[in-house]
DNA sequence: TGAAGCTCTTGATACAGATCAACGGAAGTA
DNA sequence: TACTTCCGTTGATCTGTATCAAGAGCTTCA
């Protein structure tokens, strides 16, 4: 079942413009008049369920959404394979920059726990980019950054460790949660082990495991979903850890 | 503003329009206004010699660049880490979408081969873009589909044998060479093993063998860095065999 | 013509991480 | 309350692929 968004006036201060996140948001930069347009095509944000889908696979594309509160994974199924995990989106970051120009959603996207979404249809969007030469820009921005940090992500997965891995994910989201005001050191994984697994390539057990030696090295320490980073350079150091292949990398100095 | 003549001289018809790749390339479907406009901001096609860079990691970022021939690949090099091929580029395809909004170029790009590349300074063609909405459509959708093959190398890199990896790679070589009109059976492979192996996350040994087997298997053969596709179901099949991840999979059904 | 570099192939071995398996706890449900 | 289901942990084994090693072709260049 698909969210309502609710009716509401057009009130005089952009909403935008209140919005904790507006400084991590798609509309960063944008003069008053011009937030004002924007948040005029703005739906009210919608509320998600844990487990409920935003998008779905294969489903027309109509709208991108910024997460406001809560996560989201994005998972793709592909015929004869397991369905994969390929993204977490953290509030403040844009869901569905992957679909447009398509008609329809590249893969499924679903909560993780309770969330907010506002809801940017994106042909509205399109016209008003005509007249926002900054808001052009800000989309281009955030594709291009997706891509470059989509390739970060293809250098982790090939060429890496699991514990390199880990350590690399769990610093991503110390750093995430960090620009976003909370606490870099202390948050709260909503995704399953095995969600984490499917994303880094690694099995669940794995991911377990890698984990447990963190702790057991005094990186961090985990219980349950709560996770506490206690030593970032410990962490750090196993994220860039010299093994076989950075020896051979050195060859090329 | 250029004074157009009354009557067109022939160097007046926009070069893009005789261009053998217009169909593949990003002015396609423009105008034939907005096609000449295009053509104007183009520069004219640069020679690389194989082993050339074309842009280097971290060097400021300034044009966008379009393959009219020949091949190139992109590393990225991180610190203390092997630098890992990260994309090939084939004729058509666009070079820096990547960097946009970055002032700098996040990888290295370098010929494979001799090849040609016309340039589209960035400033330009956003200026171009501001009164061309089917550009902007264009430039995004560019945009989105790199995502979205980037999320395909992503669900590759991970969770895929290296039998997988190196099917889906061939087959996915098979369709960029034919939809540019060359034999999707028959082809040349500009890069190395080692080039192959870095991209896929795999030994070069491990590519060396792999395609050995293939052959063995009657789906390809090989000679050298000469390809030929000689049962192309065996191979599509090869790339999407069924593992024991897939059937793990089928649990979702 | 040979020497020096490459790239590619092929074989032997080692190991990281997948897989299989069993169990305990938490959360929801009848 | 007991039942089911999901999630996370931990142990034992197995295997795909990396790594090490050696040699064969091909280019390039002196």
């Amino acid at each position: 079942m698909k969210p309502r968004p609710a009716q509401r006036p057009r009130s005089a201060v952009p909403r935008c413009e209140r919005c904790t996140l507006h400084a991590r948001c798609l509309p960063l930069g944008l003069e008053f008049d011009a937030l004002q347009s924007f948040d005029d095509i703005i739906r009210l944000p919608q509320a998600l369920k844990r487990g409920q889908a935003l998008m779905r696979q294969g489903a027309p594309f109509t709208s991108l959404y910024v997460v406001r509160s809560g996560s989201l994974k994005q998972t793709v199924a592909q015929p004869e394979q397991r369905a994969q995990v390929t993204h977490f989106y953290l509030p403040g970051e844009i869901v569905g920059l992957d679909a447009i120009g398509e008609e329809e959603c590249h893969g499924s996207v679903v909560a993780l726990e309770s969330a907010f979404v506002c809801e940017l249809p994106f042909t509205r969007l399109e016209v008003l980019a005509e007249r926002l030469p900054e808001l052009r820009g800000r989309l281009y921005r955030c594709m291009s950054r997706e891509l470059r940090r989509d390739q970060r992500m293809m250098c982790l997965l090939s060429g890496r460790t699991a514990d390199q891995r880990l350590a690399s994910f769990l610093l991503g989201l110390s750093e995430r949660f960090s620009s976003r005001g909370l606490s870099p050191y202390r948050f709260f994984l909503s995704m399953s082990r095995s969600d984490i697994g499917s994303y880094l390539g690694l099995a669940l057990e794995t991911v377990s495991r890698v984990l447990a030696r963190f702790q057991e090295q005094g990186a961090i320490a985990v219980a349950g979903r709560e996770l506490t980073i206690s030593d970032i350079e410990a962490l750090e150091a196993l994220a860039a850890e010299s093994t076989g292949a950075t020896r051979a990398a050195r060859l090329f100095d």
